[in-house]
DNA sequence: GATCCACCGGAACCGTGGGATT
DNA sequence: AATCCCACGGTTCCGGTGGATC
């Protein structure tokens, strides 16, 4: 028997740990929500005048990243759509992720199009977009509740005018409404907004608070019952995910996400069961595959500099200047026949890269040596060069 | 104190790729 | 076809700036 047979001989003669695999992910919606019944009730309570045709107030959602906010917000979402569809009620709904979506502008092309209205994704003026989803939401008349999730991924304090113009569309409609409902994983930002947008949007507000272990825990055990065959695992590994996510801000997502991968992992080796052991293997295998796929989608000179950045500080132990970095960078460039992007859109490059955690750069004056960006990287030149290697 | 290095980072602008209106 | 609108990534321009050295 060679090695390929053996491992499909190996994967029929035992069973899959998983029952349903699918429950772990993040897009799984659960038709069970756990210690969210105070939000529950008061988004519900939120919504429940649009059923009698009464207007609905501006809402805002907000607490850290994985502390349900989300899942709330659609499950309550989903079960008004069906009491409105069995009422007739001519109220309709959409939610959009700002975070995936990408811009204010693509915020506004999803809205659109989640109502039914063809728009091309870029060409439009702005100012053309807001007149045709005005139109789609009075067209058919009724209530529309729009839900924008992570808003504070694509909101630019003080220019920012998609929440003002939405808030003010009211004014101006004469049968549809439309209602907006907030969700940001900034507990700050309220204070970004300014007046008339706070105002306007904080007619109600939920804050979701991070999960306590004991909490977590139960969301656990409760996905784990409809993930895993019976007795694959352990409460010990339930109650160590929880601790773990726990420590890490109450993130639900987090704990999650540990118990899919261990059990990936275990399943893989064979295990009988889910240990502690497979989520500390899990623990590490996230983290590669979080540097993994963020180098992997850094535009091509993002990862140039972030080689140069890399080798140069392996290289020589120390923190290369920008000035350094620069040199080297436009060397690989060349290399690749590739022409470099001048200096000042080589310091936009740096300013992301810390954004995103991969490299640290400080600022350093050096008097008579000037002022300039000491670099230092987070990521091995290995590990850059892999990314690169995949490109093309 | 004044100087001046080696950059920093805001702002205005440009080119490309898209669409609407007439 | 001409002329308008736009976003987005990149470029051009340029006024800062902390602090060792003169
Ligand atoms: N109370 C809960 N009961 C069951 N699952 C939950 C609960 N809270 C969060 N989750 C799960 O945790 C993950 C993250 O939750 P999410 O609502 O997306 O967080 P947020 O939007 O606050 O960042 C999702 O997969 C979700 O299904």
């Amino acid at each position: 028997m060679d090695l390929v047979e053996a491992v499909f001989q190996q994967a029929l003669a035992t069973r899959s740990l998983f029952k349903r695999r699918e429950v772990l992910l993040p897009d799984y919606e659960p038709d069970c929500i756990l210690h969210r019944d105070e939000e529950l009730r008061a988004f519900a309570q939120i919504l429940a005048p649009a059923l009698r045709g009464d207007r609905i107030l501006n809402a805002m959602l907000f607490g850290l990243p994985g502390t349900g906010k989300t899942v709330v917000a659609r499950y309550v979402l989903r079960r008004f759509a069906s009491v409105a569809r069995a009422q007739d009620r001519s109220v309709r709904v959409l939610y959009v992720n700002c975070r995936v979506e990408g811009s204010e502008y693509k915020v506004l092309v999803a809205m659109c199009r989640e109502l039914g209205v063809d728009v091309p994704s870029t060409g439009l003026a702005k100012a053309e977009l807001y007149a045709r989803l005005f139109r789609a939401v009075d067209a058919r008349g009724g209530a529309v509740i729009a839900v924008l999730d992570e808003v504070d991924a694509v909101y630019r304090p003080g220019e920012s005018q998609l929440l003002y113009l939405l808030t003010r569309m009211n004014e101006s409609t004469r049968r549809g409404k439309l209602s907006l409902t907030i969700i940001s994983n900034s507990v700050t930002f309220k204070e970004l907004m300014d007046a008339r947008e706070r105002s306007a949007l904080f007619e109600e507000e939920i804050l979701f608070h991070p999960y306590t272990f004991e909490q977590l825990y139960d969301i656990l055990k409760h996905r784990a019952e409809l993930a895993f065959h019976e007795g694959v695992v352990p409460e010990e590994t339930l109650r160590y995910c929880a601790a773990i996510a726990a420590k890490e801000h109450g993130d639900a997502r987090r704990a999650l996400h540990l118990l899919r991968v261990a059990g990936e992992l275990a399943d893989r080796a064979g295990a009988p069961q889910v240990t502690p052991q497979h989520v500390d293997a899990a623990i590490a295998a996230i983290d590669r595959q979080v540097v993994r796929s963020a180098l992997a989608s850094l535009p091509i000179h993002a990862k140039l500099v972030l080689l140069a950045v890399a080798r140069l500080c392996y290289q020589r132990g120390s923190d290369p200047t920008s000035g350094e970095v620069f040199a080297y960078y436009a060397r690989l460039c060349r290399e690749r026949g590739l022409r470099p992007r001048n200096e000042r859109t080589f310091r936009s490059i740096v300013a992301n890269l810390d954004l995103y955690g991969l490299v640290t750069a400080r600022l350093e004056s050096r008097g008579r040596y000037g002022r300039t960006r000491r670099i230092h990287a987070l990521v091995t030149p290995e590990e850059v060069e892999a990314a690169l290697c995949s490109e093309r």
